[in-house]
DNA sequence: TCAAGGTTTATTGTATACATTTGCGATACG
DNA sequence: CGTATCGCAAATGTATACAATAAACCTTGA
């Protein structure tokens, strides 16, 4: 895993993230391969992955960019991660050991308790919500699945600014996974997936007003 | 377009379509170069193209294998494909031109010649089918969803066995089509919803049925 | 005969040189 | 002053040499 390939892969989708590199600049290869300390090969390998994964877009003339995505993109994606994990969500409640389900209302417990102290502890929240929602990835037994859903749930846009909900939303995230939890302990994956499509849709309003409130920000500081 | 990861990529997807790599078989960089008459530098990158297709797996050390789909990885495929091609049919519902709907009827009443005459022209039947569906896909605006579509609908084994199915199921997907078409006129997106998860899972069956039939054969001769 | 260890061989990863293509600017002409 | 064309510069594509790593094999000892 100590590849130069996946090193340089980490590091431009790093400063992807971090708004080093602002969405439309060009990803010269070179100049990658000096910042990275490695040769342009294995930039060439990252660039590709990211290629694939939306971080970077390419030109009619396979130059690189860093991919600038509209809000109609970020519609498009929560459009089809709710459809997919709403999806995931039915098929994890048929297929859920007894183990995961514990697992899951340790990782919402966990949720609760880094936005009910004083200081809520955002990357903490993100952690354990990403757990929470990769056991039900995992749960839904279809790799296919899986591989679409995480290419739909790591959006640049909304990782950068997630920080910035507020706690009313985190908490109504909680509560939504509680519902789930509910759900799945029953056994219903009707209503999984109803509570699913609801818990994304939400997290996409929420995105869309904050986002219209923050817009025009210089650029806010590094998230990862 | 005729660089040399170009043409590698589309000769090594053409000889694991045809079965001259069969399924389990180990794709040696160098090899593949020697045979596709480029180095191994644009081979790499066509099998990194093919692995994200999942036409090629790689092993824990790195080692490049023509994938081997079992009956229950083609079932899911099929499954993602239905949910995905029939969010697809009814966003296209709201949205296709009087001229797209032109067209989609145009290569269905193509569809209805190719298995009409005398000797069903199978490869014309697929052609034509491919185009009516990516009339949909493109309708349907949302260039995350094409791709994913893309992704599970180009199944090296589907591909590979379609032209086994018999006429009599081919004259199904042209009636499905149609009423399809039906769904469009009326702008029902539920409607075409309910039609497209219908030929999906129809063809998954029809799949697996010729699949049964036809198993443990020495191999098919080339599909492309 | 089997197992463990080390050596050999095959395969993949990386760096670098060179070829090819594209973009950009300067210059000349209308 | 605008535009078109030529040419240089910069970026990507490809080949190849070398490095690192994993698999295969062979030897050796119990």
């Amino acid at each position: 895993m100590s590849k130069a390939s996946d090193r340089a892969y980490a590091h431009i989708r790093s400063m992807i993230l971090s708004g080093e590199l602002p969405a439309g600049v060009q990803l010269g290869e070179i100049q990658l391969a000096e910042s990275c300390g490695v040769s342009r090969t294995p930039i060439r390998e990252a660039l590709r992955r990211l290629e694939s994964e939306a971080f970077v877009r390419r030109s009619e003339s396979q130059r690189s960019f860093v991919a600038d995505w509209s809000l109609d993109d970020v519609e498009d994606a929560f459009e089809l991660r709710a459809m997919l994990e709403a999806h995931a969500a039915r098929r994890a409640a048929h297929r859920l050991t007894e183990a995961q389900l514990h697992t899951l209302r340790h990782w919402n417990d966990r949720l609760d308790q880094t936005i009910s102290c004083d200081s809520p502890d955002i990357p903490a929240f993100l952690e354990a919500n990403r757990q929470f929602h990769a056991i039900i990835s995992d749960a839904a037994a279809s790799p296919r699945l899986s591989a679409m859903l995480a290419g739909v749930t790591e959006q640049p846009v909304v990782l950068r600014t997630a920080r910035n909900y507020d706690v009313d939303n985190l908490r109504r995230s909680w509560r939504e996974h509680d519902e789930l939890l509910a759900a799945f302990i029953q056994r219903d994956g009707e209503w999984a997936h109803a509570v699913m499509i609801g818990h994304i849709r939400r997290a996409f309003h929420s995105y869309a007003e904050s986002h219209r409130n923050e817009r025009c920000m210089p650029f806010a500081d590094a998230a990862e």
